[in-house]
DNA sequence: CTTAGGG
DNA sequence: CCCTAAG
């Protein structure tokens, strides 16, 4: 596969996909893997703060046997490169907590033996990066302060057999460095991520890789994300079909923190942003016609301004999709408690690195917002006495809590998990913070210890939880004034909690960032706006007509006590309605109620109709009724051959033309006859 | 909100 | 079925 076409693959429909590094015009794919990663090794160089000696600076020895090694042609055979964008996953959410990105998945990272090189580039997320690593890259002298915050290192081997195996490693502190440094960081890692086409290394590879290099990532299968394959319209983020982009907003807290990305960058972002509106906008569309249903007023007031063309959303959506925001990570989860390193892996656990330095642990400056507390002291001291008492934490997933999803029976898998993806989007959308729950309580001070706020090492893991939550605390007019959801903006809840346990979410999830990411960016889960149920006919439609319940349409943000169940498959009253209603085709029984009273009423008062025939029938609109009579006329002039579906008694449908003709007369003489009044 | 139509 | 423009 060459550059261009991974380019192509990443962001496939994208042109010029913003934050390329990585120039199109390349036909070898070889070279321009090479390329590539030069392109990276020298951008990081030039821009400092990275040691010319790329090798030396991450890892010692055994890396530069690795390097060695790299270059054996078996090896080179082995798979070309691509590149591909990162899976994205519940892993991916801990990114949004961690802030760190990038997961590149390291696939063949290390065979058994010390031979087995990482086969790939692997631009590996600073979560990944341990203590040692910035260690090392501290004694290197390019970051020996604390503010380093972020390590990236770039491995690659050339797989042309004819030339020599290329690596590059390098490192560039995020925090507290200088713009380029963290334009570079940026474009890295919204670039880069590249892996064998084969995936992640089986689990046997991760120790090896490990402990021999400095535990750099933890698990394979902490790389492993499951992607969004095949669902690239329906991705809010460039996803491709090998795997999924993965972006991630700033924290805001943070975000102010770091330097401005270059002007491409910008560009992106606000592109992303007004991406983002554009879909909020749809939405808020969308739920205003929801809402309209419901309660029947401020329909015209509001719906000129914030109603789209359904076909110009789905449009627009996809453009924001693909103008979703690359976004910096920062690093986060490497706690500054004394030497707690948490390392997101595979399956979107923190773990601790086995081996932790003291500067490494001081290096990681403060991160993790809930976890942070640890006073690393400014100067990134850590006493040696601290250093013995370690929390552990081992987050395996990410929680959304209270998504709502009512979705129909007869509605496919692949729309449950775009419907998962949305909500979890919808979250996702506005970034999240994190917060922290000791013993069910949320714990506020940030500058706390962990131990003065009751987290020892010997704690009941179970007794801290962690939650997303909404990253804006409050709503922000300005930026989306006629947005009707920035109500519940108003207050943050916690969207998520964070459990040791919570396999079932981390697969409902993921099976959401499976499907595909629709739209819904910028709203949230709260929005969905009532859709029609799959209720039988018997169950009354509420949200829809009579019940002015439009307040329930708007999902409330639950209690942040209770995650709850993440999918509730069922017809919870308040479900969505961003989705298309179910089809419910007429039965014959239905068509002849509304032959009849058509014949009666005629054609042009589908309401009486309504009234009249279907008036207890909820989910049958009067449109709907009107619908029915044009396919039914239309059902009656072609050939019964042509027909599908139930069939409909060829009774009936002469019953259909001769009402409609007859109407149809009727209609005519009426205009004219008015027509001759005037 | 209803109608009428196009998609 | 959806979405709108008109009324």
């Amino acid at each position: 596969m060459d550059l261009v076409a991974m380019r192509c693959l990443a962001y496939p429909e994208l042109p010029d996909p913003p934050g390329c590094i990585f120039p199109s015009k390349t036909d070898d794919h070889q070279l321009g893997s090479f390329d590539l990663l030069a392109t990276v090794a020298d951008e990081l160089l030039m821009e400092g703060g990275i040691s010319p000696n790329p090798v030396d600076t991450f890892s010692g020895e055994e890396h530069q046997a690795v390097v060695e090694d790299s270059i054996t042609e078996e090896r080179a055979k082995d798979k070309p490169f691509i590149v591909k964008p990162c899976d994205l996953d519940i892993c991916d959410q801990s990114s949004l907590l961690t802030e760190q990105v990038l997961e590149a998945p390291v696939s063949n990272f290390g065979s058994n033996e010390l031979t087995s090189l990482p086969n790939d580039v692997c631009l590996l997320p600073a979560s990944v990066i341990t203590s040692e690593c910035l260690q090392k890259v501290g004694s290197a002298g390019q970051f020996a302060d604390d503010e380093c915050k972020l390590g990236l290192r770039i491995i690659t081997q050339k797989l042309d057999v004819q030339s020599s195996g290329c690596r590059v490693s390098t490192g560039c502190r995020l925090e507290g460095e200088s713009e380029k440094q963290i334009k570079m960081e940026s474009k890295i890692f919204r670039n880069l991520s590249i892996s064998s086409r084969d995936g992640m290394c089986g689990p046997g590879c991760r120790e090896t890789w490990e402990r021999k290099e400095s535990a750099l990532v933890r698990s394979s299968n902490s790389v492993k994300f499951p992607s969004c394959r095949g669902h690239m319209s329906c991705c809010s983020f460039p996803f491709n079909s090998e795997g999924v982009k993965i972006v991630t907003r700033d924290n805001d807290e943070n975000s102010s923190r770091r330097t401005q990305p270059r002007n491409a960058n910008k560009a992106i972002r606000s592109l992303a942003r007004s991406g983002d509106r554009r879909i909020r906008k749809s939405l808020v569309s969308k739920y205003w016609k929801t809402t309209t249903n419901l309660q029947g007023e401020g329909y015209n007031s509001n719906k000129k301004r914030c109603s789209f063309p359904n076909t110009k959303n789905r449009y627009k959506r996809q453009i924001s999709q693909r103008d979703y925001p690359f976004k910096k990570r920062k690093l986060y989860y490497c706690s500054s408690a004394p030497n707690t390193d948490v390392i997101v892996s595979s399956d979107g656990i923190c773990s601790l690195p086995e081996h932790d330095s003291k500067a490494a642990a001081c290096s990681y400056g403060s991160a993790l917002p809930g976890v942070n507390a640890a006073p690393t002291s400014a100067t990134g001291e850590c006493s040696p006495s601290q250093s013995n008492s370690h929390v552990k934490l081992k987050i395996k997933s990410f929680r959304v809590p209270e998504l709502f999803i009512e979705i129909p029976e007869t509605a496919t898998v692949g729309s449950l998990k775009r419907t998962v993806m949305k909500a979890v989007t919808a979250i996702l959308g506005d970034g999240l913070r994190v917060g922290m729950l000791l013993q069910g309580k949320k714990i506020r001070d940030d500058n706390r210890t962990l131990l003065q706020t009751g987290i020892s090492h010997d704690n009941k893991s179970d007794a801290l939880g962690f939650t997303l939550e909404p990253n804006h605390t409050q709503a922000s007019p300005t930026v989306c004034p006629e947005d009707p959801f920035q109500l519940p903006r108003d207050n943050p809840q916690p969207l998520a909690r964070i459990s040791p346990i919570s396999n079932a979410v981390q697969d409902a999830v993921k099976q959401g960032n499976l499907d595909a990411l629709p739209d819904l960016m910028g709203s949230n889960i709260r929005n969905f706006p009532e859709s029609d149920n799959d209720s039988a006919p018997s169950t009354p439609d509420m949200s829809l007509e009579k019940t002015p319940t439009g307040s329930r349409a708007l999902v409330a943000v639950p209690e942040m006590r209770e995650p709850l169940a993440i999918v509730s498959t069922h017809k919870s009253k308040r479900s969505e309605s961003l989705q298309r209603r179910m089809r419910r085709p007429f039965t014959v029984s239905e068509v002849e109620a509304l032959v009849q009273a058509v014949e009666k009423l005629g054609t042009g008062r589908w309401r009486d109709v309504k009234l009249k025939a279907f008036d207890n029938v909820k989910h049958r609109t009067y449109v709907d009724l009107k619908d029915k009579w044009k396919t039914l006329v239309h059902t009656a002039r072609i050939s019964p051959q042509q027909r599908r579906g139930e069939p409909v008694p060829q009774e009936l449908l002469d019953r259909v033309l001769t009402a409609h003709a007859y109407w149809s007369e009727q209609q005519t003489k009426y205009q004219l006859g008015s027509q001759a009044a005037t």
